[in-house]
Parts: structure tokens; sequence; C-alpha cells
DNA sequence: CACATATGTTATATAATTCTAACATAAAGT
DNA sequence: ACTTTATGTTAGAATTATATAACATATGTG
């Protein structure tokens, strides 16, 4: 399982869903279900949203055993 | 495109593709294709390879755009 | 040479992510 | 009350990662 703040970095950055899919090139549902933990994104997505956000992936996403 | 050196990490373990396979719980093919870069893994894989190398996936993992 | 080990390749199947579209709800403003 | 905006949900299709198995090649070692 994977536990992840992007709600929280998205919204100290003033982005919608919507503005952050757009800026990744995915759907805001993607979004949705990403910040929800539904799934892991791929490396590459998860490296565009950290990017996006100014944060470091670590810090965005964090493995739980 | 993701380009990565987990070939060059790995060897400097002195770990086989399929030793670095069993710690991941994925096939070796699976590491062949990733240390290719025919694909993207998904983030959770990139952390366990990250973690089994110990190296930070920025170092791991960089992406090209 | 024969054998073992590590790596690479290919084809097909399964599982998960992501897309797409539609609808629902809640909050905020007019 | 109406409209807009942001967020959440659901279902099915499309795409991609990963599994599985089989075979190929290279290299080293007896």
């Amino acid at each position: 399982m994977i536990k992840t703040n992007i709600k929280k970095y998205r919204q100290m950055k003033g982005f919608t869903q919507q503005e952050l899919a757009n800026i990744v090139n995915v759907r805001r549902e993607t979004i949705v279900f990403l910040e929800k933990g539904k799934y892991n994104p791929s490396l590459k997505l998860a490296m565009l949203i950290a990017e996006a956000l100014n944060t470091p992936i670590e810090e965005l996403f964090k493995l739980e055993k």
C-alpha cells in the first residue's frame, strides 16, 4: 500500500484537482483516485506530480509495509 | 521516457537480476525490462528497488522530457 | 567439451493503471 | 432559488505493467 499526501501539497500550492491534472497530463479522476490511495501511480506520473508540487517524491508518497 | 541505472547499482551491491527480483518480489524478466528501459515501473516497485539497492529513487531513475 | 550460471528475448495471459463519459453532491456567490 | 466551481463516484474501454514459460546466448569452470 502507498500512503500519499498529494492533497495537502496540492492545496498548499493552491491548485485544483483539474489544474494539477492538466499540468501532469492526466484526467482529474486520476488525481482523485491517487489522493484517495486507490491505486499506485506509475513512477513517471509520481515524478511529474512531485515536480508540479515542488515536493520530493519521498515526502509525497510513503510505502507502508 | 525514464532513464535508469538500476544495473549499475545492482552490480555495485553484487546482486544478480534473480536476487534483486526475489528481494522485491517480481520476476527476473521484469528486472531485465526495467534495466533496459522497456517500461516504467510502478512507484511501489521503484521504491522497493531503491530500498533494496540503498539508493535514492531520484538517483536510480531520471525523467527525460 | 560439457555443464552451470547469468543475462537477454519472445509470446501470451493476467492484473492494474489510466481514460472517458456521465452523474452526484456540496459549497459559494448572485 | 439558480448557477458555478470543486470534488467525489461509478462503469466500461483502452493501455501498460507484470507474470509466466520457454528458448537463446554468452561466459566461466570442471
